[in-house]
DNA sequence: CAGTGAGCGAGCTTCCGCTTGACTT
């Protein structure tokens, strides 16, 4: 039954698989009958924001989720925005089809895809699933022969990884919200990636560096070199006495010899010493040892080594390396580029093996083919290896390609035909040579070669390496040829000094194979995670190293210390196993999701044991965890100690350290401490106590701007909290607590100044307000002129006004103020201001319904219900149904928010009340900044945020300490 | 992380995995 016997019979098929590129090619294999088109990914997805929700399931407690928790983990799922019109396209041709092909990847995901595909299409005719790992002709013509049925289990098992990343990602961000910073984040796959990283980085810190010396002799037969005999070679001091000398090797991360440790410590005085005895000394030959060399080809590219070869070879980021893969894809140059297999199709094998002859020759072509297990743990292997496309490959000089898609076409054609190439053979020899010193020692050197005897599959491909060093491995290095007990003559010893290294900083490649290695994340996402630690500051790079963020540091400290099963490096092994049992059969999503999600307070019960992945009786559920943050301590998971009593802290604007004040006296306010900003790139591991120190001792950021003649103090301007501002230093033996303390004068910039141009002169004028403008005649009461937090405003007594301009802190006249104060206190400019529409009479309240702006953007208000307009809402077009439409959503949900944020406060109902007061100060001033240190997009929102948590936190700890003193 | 004087509507951020264009700079 042939693909074109039913087409005779007129049926019409419609195929859909997950890549455009991909259902181009199938088409040409299928030919008429077939329509085959792409699903472009996943059509459905849980709401990712508040918007996507549903409207029947708004009000509900876990609709935040988009997961019912409380009914079995039920799912939401909507189309995504972006696949709408696509999935308009698939109904279209369904319709006019009469069989449905389901054609996603063969793996987890693809199965779901091809559900999600059944649910969204509703197909009223045959439903057939199809799949093949490869893309031929035959392999598809022969998968549409044997179709088989939609696998639910690993459609289940997807669905339950979905919704643990889910529940996981979407509980445990909050947390940092509150805790640490808004618009943090933490994952599964994140957070570990970040946690790598912090470690490798402790571990730097933790290092201590180890001096270690040894010798490099000259050594020369006496025969002069040539081709093959080079006559002299290097060699290393190896033994004196026999004790061997110490490498690096023998050096542990704390600068000393590892326990038990027997070698022999050089230090310089002492390699010196040994040079100096062996002039003249003399040598022979003590051995020679030669082993047969013999090298395998690496397997081809999967979408890791891509990664990785490309980073070391050309340099290239793992999303620039996927970007130019997908372009080679998209042209039909090379096959898939996200794939977690190095399989060959049959007609690649032939391909590779017939480009091997053509081009080296017979004697490079094993006489069977190479075949390459899967190293990949978690593998789904739904594709194949990445290789070049088709059943003949092109050499790079046939492509016509240019620039990056050549070198990366380049690197992929070389590594598929030597993996095809038969082993490089050779000899490696070691060669001893010894002599006696002057003062009787003996000492003996080591010297070693390699000499390849058939290059094999090194003619076509060296793979890189990530230490420079290594890569001397697949080179050959010559040595003479002697024999046991020649003479030799030392030309030279030298001694050289060393010094042992810390672990390597990872970078792109390497913290990507880490994570392959770990089963975290797969081909799809490894570029991705590199952007999401990138975006969120919790690393950042230096040169090609990815260097972490003293952010991380608090991040990390706070889930390894309060939420430590999640950043488990097993974590996501164990979910694996987990996956694959459901996807077996031999165990249940839901029971598996409740313990996680609700723990398993029922010891041995099914749930339990099903889940499999905790070791304890009890195991508290992540709901549980997230729940009851009083245990989180967010001052302590942000400072770390530096030394000398200086303690690193990451704040809301970055990180800084701190030497905190004595403790305060009885009753007395405690000192905020001497505080310097810390710059977001300094690596952690570089902040040594005197770095510190340093900081402390010249804060960073000051411009001075001379000396006030009268006080004969130093002016300086800075960036503050609230901006930029201008202050004066007091002298060193000022008291600053206590009855006489003197604080120093300081005064904003105005909107007109900026920090580099401000000159001393501005300075002490805005340092002399407030100013004194007059006395009221009336009641003989004071006025003054000074800048506040809300602006340039007037005071008398209790009573104020703000000012239109900033200058007119210096030209306002009494008359003027006066004039200013004989008329009634205008509150808020909002009240003054017109609404920016009006939609007409809500029918509900029956009140007319206005837009307005106010402090968080435009708003619609009935005068008693406000709310917000949404993100999609355009002022020009809101019609006056949508405003009451939102009045009316807003009126459901008010009263039922309420309550349920009440029942937990109910303790600190009296600290609460204090909050709205202390929420004011921060607004300005950290929008400013944070604007300014940022450059990622959405500012505004962010810092604005900033306040209410900050309130909130202000709230809470005060209630604490109060409940701590009970 | 400076220190001041009012009053006003909250809503949103975030995960991992599949896929590409459609957007704007």
């Amino acid at each position: 039954m042939s693909p074109t016997s039913e087409t005779a019979k007129g049926g019409r098929r419609l195929v859909i698989v997950e890549s455009p590129a991909k259902a181009k090619t199938i088409k040409g294999y299928l030919g008429p009958g077939y329509v085959v088109e792409a699903s472009v990914g996943h059509i459905r997805d849980l709401p990712k924001v508040a918007a996507e929700i549903p409207a029947k399931y708004k009000g509900e407690s876990w609709a935040r989720l988009g997961v019912n928790v409380d009914q079995d983990f039920q799912p939401i799922y909507v189309v995504n925005a972006d696949k709408k019109s696509q999935v308009n396209k698939l109904k279209e041709l369904l319709a006019e089809s009469d069989e449905l092909f389901l054609a996603t990847d063969e793996d987890r995901e693809g199965e779901a895809i091809a559900w999600h595909l059944q649910e969204v299409l509703k197909p009223k005719v045959p439903v057939r699933r199809m799949v093949f790992h490869e893309i031929t002709k035959d392999a598809i013509q022969a998968a549409v022969r044997s179709p088989r049925e939609l696998n639910k289990r690993l459609v289940d098992a997807q669905e339950t990884r979905r919704i643990l990343d889910r529940l996981y990602g979407y509980e445990v961000s909050p947390v940092l919200w509150k805790k640490v910073m808004p618009r943090l984040s933490a994952g599964r796959v994140q957070s570990v990636a970040t946690r790598l990283v912090v470690e490798r980085e402790r571990e730097r810190i933790a290092f201590r560096s180890a001096e270690y010396w040894d010798l490099t002799g000259t050594f020369a037969t006496g025969r002069t070199g040539d081709a093959t005999d080079p006559g002299t070679f290097g060699a290393r001091l190896t033994t004196v006495d026999g004790r061997r000398v110490a490498t690096g090797r023998d050096f542990g991360s704390t600068g000393t010899l590892k326990e038990g440790s027997q070698v022999l410590h050089l230090d310089e005085t002492a390699a010196r010493e040994l040079a100096a005895a062996l002039e003249g000394a003399a040598f022979s030959v003590r051995s020679v040892e030669s082993k047969p060399y013999r090298r395998s080809p690496y397997a081809p590219f999967r979408t890791t080594t891509l990664q990785q070869e490309a980073s070391r070879k050309l340099g290239f980021g793992a999303k620039s390396t996927m970007q130019v893969a997908q372009k080679l894809y998209e042209n039909g140059f090379i096959t898939y580029m996200r794939t977690d297999s190095t399989t060959l199709s049959e007609t690649a094998v032939a391909a590779a093996r017939a480009q091997v002859t053509q081009l080296y020759g017979a004697d490079y072509l094993p006489e069977k083919p190479r075949m390459y297990a899967g190293k990949v743990k978690n593998a789904q292997e739904a594709h194949e290896a990445i290789r070049p496309s088709g059943d003949r490959f092109r050499t790079p000089a046939e492509t016509g390609l240019t620039g990056d898609q050549f070198r990366l076409y380049e690197l992929i054609w070389k590594r598929t035909v030597a993996s095809q190439m038969k082993d490089a053979v050779g000899q490696s020899v070691t060669v001893k040579t010894g002599g006696r010193a002057s003062d009787g020692r003996d000492a003996e050197f080591s010297a070693s070669g390699k000499i390849i005897t058939f290059h094999g599959f090194l003619k076509a491909y060296v793979e890189g390496a990530d230490d420079p060093n290594a890569e001397l491995d697949d080179r050959e290095r010559r040595l003479p040829q002697v024999s046991e007990g020649d003479p030799l003559t030392a030309r030279e010893i030298t001694a050289d000094g060393h010094a042992t290294k810390p672990p390597a900083r990872y970078t792109e490649a390497s913290l990507v194979k880490e994570l392959e290695e770990r089963e975290i994340g797969r081909p799809s996402t490894y570029a991705s995670i590199i952007s999401t630690i990138l975006d969120r500051g919790y690393v950042f790079k230096k040169g090609t190293a990815l260097v972490p963020s003293f952010l991380s540091f608090a991040v990390v400290g706070l889930l390894e210390k309060h939420f430590g099963r999640l950043v488990d490096y097993d974590f996501t092994a164990r979910m694996e196993d987990d996956l694959d049992r459901i996807a077996a059969g031999e165990a249940q999503s839901v029971p598996w999701l409740r313990r996680f999600y609700f723990g398993a307070d029922e010891a041995g019960s099914g749930a339990a044991a099903e889940a499999g992945n905790g070791d304890g009786d009890h195991l508290g559920g992540l709901k549980e965890l997230v729940t009851d943050l009083g245990a989180i301590d967010a001052r302590e998971v942000s400072s770390f100690p530096v030394g000398n009593g200086i303690v690193l802290r990451v704040g809301r604007y970055g990180p800084y350290v701190e030497r905190p004040a004595p403790p305060a006296e009885e009753g007395g306010k405690p000192e905020p401490g001497q505080r310097a900003d810390v710059p977001d790139d300094l690596p952690p591991d570089e902040l040594t106590v005197e770095l510190a120190e340093e900081l402390l001792a010249k804060p960073s950021g000051d411009f001075e701007l001379g000396t006030d003649p009268e006080t004969g103090r130093k002016i300086v301007a800075k960036d503050g909290r609230y901006g930029p501002y201008v202050t004066e230093i007091l002298p060193e033996d000022t008291p600053k607590t206590g009855k006489n303390a003197v604080k120093p004068r300081t005064a904003s910039l105005f909107k007109s100044m900026s920090l580099d141009t401000v000159t001393l002169e501005d300075a002490l004028k805005l340092m002399s307000l407030p100013r004194v403008v007059g006395t009221d005649p009336a009641s003989g009461e004071e006025i003054t002129a000074q800048n506040g937090r809300y602006g340039p405003y007037l005071k008398k007594g209790t009573d104020s006004r703000s000012l239109e301009r900033e200058e007119q802190l210096f030209t306002l006249t009494l008359e003027e103020a006066l004039e200013i104060y004989s008329k009634p206190k205008q509150r808020g400019r909002g009240a003054a201001k017109p609404p920016l529409k009006e939609l007409g009479t809500d029918p509900v309240s029956e009140r007319p319904v206005v837009v307005k702006d106010g402090r968080f953007g435009p708003y619609v208000t009935d005068g008693e219900t406000n709310a917000t307009l949404r993100r999609d809402d355009d002022i020009e077009t809101l019609t006056p149904e949508r405003g009451y439409e939102l009045l009316a959503e807003k009126r459901a949900k008010g009263p039922a928010k309420k309550t349920a944020r009440k029942a937990p406060a109910k303790k600190s109902a009296a600290t609460a009340k204090k909050a709205p007061a202390k929420k004011a100060p921060a607004k300005k001033a950290a929008a400013k900044k944070t604007a300014a240190k940022k450059t990622t997009a959405a500012k505004k929102p962010a810092a604005k945020k900033t306040t209410a948590k900050t309130a909130k936190k202000a709230a809470a700890k005060s209630s604490s300490a109060a409940d701590g003193t009970e």
